[in-house]
DNA sequence: GGGCATAACTTGAGCGTACAAGTGGGTTGG
DNA sequence: CCAACCCACTTGTACGCTCAAGTTATGCCC
């Protein structure tokens, strides 16, 4: 018997998944039409409107493009990103053929920082579980991670390996399923001790992600601080106009 | 007779509209419930497949969540962004009330540099019309935009009015329709040009948006280096586990 | 009054249909 | 030979239905 295979995906994730290795794997080349929604309904033995959802899915990442009365053409250029910004740098690492490391440089039962505090919904001067990592890519330093853990989550990291393997991955088999995200984008200046352990100059420019992340009860769990050097990393959107897109450019709050 | 309304958008996105409209207003309070999707369904006149489709997208946005058996939520500290990256700076700024001003600094015919090149698929040495503008929020510098658009387009912008509506505006008007825009997201130390336009320091980090965009036809059209000011502005992303975001953290590609 | 099973309600997933709108190829007529 | 026309095909939108899975409220029993 296989290892618990788990509860398949929904249909049309499943064909979603299909159709993005068909493309990566060149059976679909760049500029050619795929087969017409009819023809994928018939072939996968599924209804036009699951299709249509896969379909969807694919074009709002960019792709695919093509309008009413055509058929769906595959964007020439386009790399198929199997992946969401959801998942752990671990994952994406591998998915994109580079060795993740790192080196977990804190794990810390503190007060919490404002910024934390205001994130996490916690009262002024709560604990939380603070975890301060290098990460790598191929030996080099690619980014540093910041994160504060509210503290019935944070009290299991204690017991995390922390060389091995992502927290996310490591809290799911505790139970705890994370749900939701969301992140900020913005670009800081490094900071003395950023670039002390980026192995960077003070004041060079990094590309920060601000992340609060949300259990399936809609309660804040992570709070994380990341800095990544733009060299190595940089975060990519598509969109269509009519489509509201779920990326916002937006304010910063006054402070 | 009205001045010409046009076709309306599709029932879906009337209905998103009217939904996101009754949350900013204030009628549907953060953190309270919606009414159910059947509730929806029979007050619009709509099917509940609609309304699942203006839902899933509102969702997607992160105004809303819930799950299954659940009825949705409005998320708590969610100020209603009714807006795409895709739209203008102008209409962006003016969503924010704020009042968006700009300088034109440069209307130029000439060779494109090679990442524009290489962004609109031109051949090595083509034409461009390369416009560069620095962005106003209340009167202060807030972002420098450094557009390449393809020969046939740009030549248009000669006649543009620069100190007044979008660029998107005027070009639609001219029967130019934008369809799709790709962006890449990055930060970068601002160069001696970029610092002495926005009146910082040399080397100041600035969080960069590169953006193509592409016409019905799928031709690209624009290449734009947009740099902002951190301190003004920032981008904001919301994703769900199970729901593929189509926001991808990526390597630039090796030079 | 408290605890528990159950029923009613709600969302997620999927199928089927119908028609409108746009594309593209083939045919026909000048 | 070319142009205009028409028709088949494809996608976009919208409707309806069914069932499964999860939540919530009800009401019953102890």
């Amino acid at each position: 018997m296989p290892p618990e295979t788990g509860p398949q995906p929904p249909l049309h994730r499943q064909l979603e998944a299909e159709i993005r290795g068909r493309i990566s794997s060149g059976r679909w080349r760049a500029g050619t039409s795929l087969p017409s929604e009819a023809a994928l309904s018939s072939e996968f033995g599924v209804s036009r409107g699951t299709v249509r959802q896969a379909l969807t899915a694919l074009r709002d990442e960019g792709l695919l493009f093509g309008g009413r009365g055509r058929r769906p053409i595959v964007r020439s250029g386009a790399k198929s990103q199997p992946f969401s910004t959801f998942l752990s740098f671990t994952e994406w690492a591998h998915a994109q053929n580079l060795k993740p490391g790192q080196r977990t440089l804190e794990v810390a039962r503190r007060e919490a920082s404002a910024e934390a505090c205001c994130a996490l919904g916690l009262p002024d001067g709560a604990q939380v579980v603070d975890i301060l990592r290098l990460r790598l890519l191929d030996g080099e330093a690619a980014m540093l991670e910041r994160s504060s853990f509210a503290l019935d989550v944070g009290r299991l990291l204690f017991d995390f390996d922390a060389e091995s393997g992502s927290v996310f991955e490591f809290l799911h088999e505790r139970g705890i399923s994370l749900d939701r995200a969301h992140h900020t984008i913005d670009a800081v200046a490094a900071s003395t001790a950023d670039a002390q352990i980026l192995g960077i100059g003070t004041g060079a420019p990094l590309l920060r992600e601000r992340r609060t992340t949300y259990d399936s009860a809609g309660r804040a769990v992570e709070y994380s601080d990341d800095r990544y050097l733009p060299t190595l990393t940089n975060f990519s959107i598509e969109n269509r106009v009519g489509r509201s897109a779920p990326l916002v450019r937006q304010l910063p709050p006054r402070t």
